[in-house]
DNA sequence: AAGCGGATTGTGGTAAGACCAGTCGCCAGA
DNA sequence: TCTGGCGACTGGTCTTACCACAATCCGCTT
């Protein structure tokens, strides 16, 4: 299938075993043979198979611990976490509105399709966030910011198609500290950001896809412009701070 | 910065590298320390080393080659093409639909985006694919798949934010190959495909983000229907071959 | 017979040392 | 001045050994 003469060993150790993951011959959830085993298996030493491991542990791709068996991870959807802020660091600048964009694009998508396809569960959920959101909001507490993070999500969720969670938590992962340091708190933005999030909440629940769509990109773009414009304000002199590693 | 005692030396080292990159210690384009000098630097074997060189390795953040100087990447994101089908295989059952909806709120909005932004040269770009599909299309050239691929690159190119291409090119690489197994080429499909590219292009050439937008979605939503509609004819039996390994 | 605890076995984690193979730069010879 | 080769880097790979952790099994105790 795929020749590669001229590369390295670990190179080509790396790429069949992303074959392996990718072909599911390594189904997720389940345990892949031994270092020692691999070592006959693919004719290599141990270390250049630890090192192609190293690899696919960096991509997120298996989850190793010492003394048990190494598993593929069943969700590495959090390496986008640990590369975007990489990227962005690596890439150019602007990033925080590309960001923005790219989050735009897929929320709309999503909102729309979960007042399609939403649940009722789901909707008792959507319910519960808007609510937990309007209170901490109102009572200035930061961890309004990740119910707000949570009710985008759940939407996401609602949609009916994992990949939109997946993806938007990647992407607001590395918002959303940026969010607890720079969002500014004055009663026009509490207040319409709490509107927001229940019209959009209504849209869902009247199961009506071009108003959720409407709500939520006239939400996002309304927070978009007052962060990127807070953020200029505040963090001109040193804009790298963006790239702290995150935490969970 | 970060704590993490009791995780393991490879990691710890791996965390501090990243907080190395992304905090501007190690610029992008330039060379880290060697592999020995590391050594002394994070009190670590050699061995320790290059594991948590080998995971920046998979993320893709550094370039590492035979005699050369280690040096962090420019732009690093390939990885995500990387990442993208391995997600896919293992987050589930992810279907041909899921991936297409994701295409979509990308698509349409990189569309209306490029239609706002597209410089002159990129126009060029665009009307030179158009006609290239056009004249591939109708000989009923199986190269008219890449082409088409590649026009709807150049126009997520086209919105200025380099997110864009980038996922779409790893979304795309997952349904191409399906393509040129299942697209069927009667007349009227060909004759609306090559109708629907002009349209978004002189959406785009007008600068109207609002008609890129709306023939954006009209042409991924129908081609979506018709490859759905071929793939289940076809393909009920062994939908898993969604997930063979992808070549470029 | 059933429950429990420690020894055994297997796993990944780390270390040190050695050698191979590319790459680059310096320096001597043409 | 140019050019070739030699040497000093670099990363790539292997070997061997030992440590730390986890699970498992077996024998002891109850």
């Amino acid at each position: 299938m795929a020749e590669m003469p001229n590369a390295t060993a670990t190179a080509q150790l790396f790429q069949r075993m992303i074959d392996n993951v990718a072909g599911g011959v390594w189904k997720a959830g389940e345990e892949i043979p031994s270092e020692r085993a691999l070592m006959s298996e693919f004719s290599a030493s141990r270390l250049t198979i630890r090192e192609a491991l190293s690899m696919l542990r960096g991509l997120g791709v298996l989850d190793v611990s010492h003394g048990r068996r190494t598993r593929v991870r069943q969700v590495p959807s959090e390496t986008f976490s640990k590369l975007l802020p990489l990227m962005l660091a690596c890439g150019g600048q602007q990033t925080f509105e590309q960001v923005f964009e790219v989050r735009l694009a897929l929320e709309v998508q999503s909102a729309a399709l979960a007042a399609e396809r939403r649940s009722d569960l789901q909707l008792q959920r959507l319910a519960a966030l808007v609510e937990e959101f309007r209170e901490l909001k109102l009572a200035r507490r930061p961890e309004a910011n990740q119910s707000d993070f949570g009710f985008h999500v759940e939407i996401a969720r609602a949609s009916g198609n994992p990949l939109f969670p997946t993806l938007l938590e990647s992407l607001t992962a590395f918002v959303i500290f940026a969010q607890h340091e720079s969002c500014r708190n004055d009663t026009q933005r509490i207040q319409r950001a709490i509107v927001s999030h229940e019209a959009i909440f209504d849209a869902i629940y009247d199961c009506d896809a071009n108003r959720a769509r409407a709500e939520m990109e006239a939400h996002l773009r309304y927070s978009m412009t007052r962060q990127i414009q807070d953020f200029d304000e505040e963090d001109i002199a040193e804009p790298r701070h963006l790239h702290e590693p995150l935490r969970t």
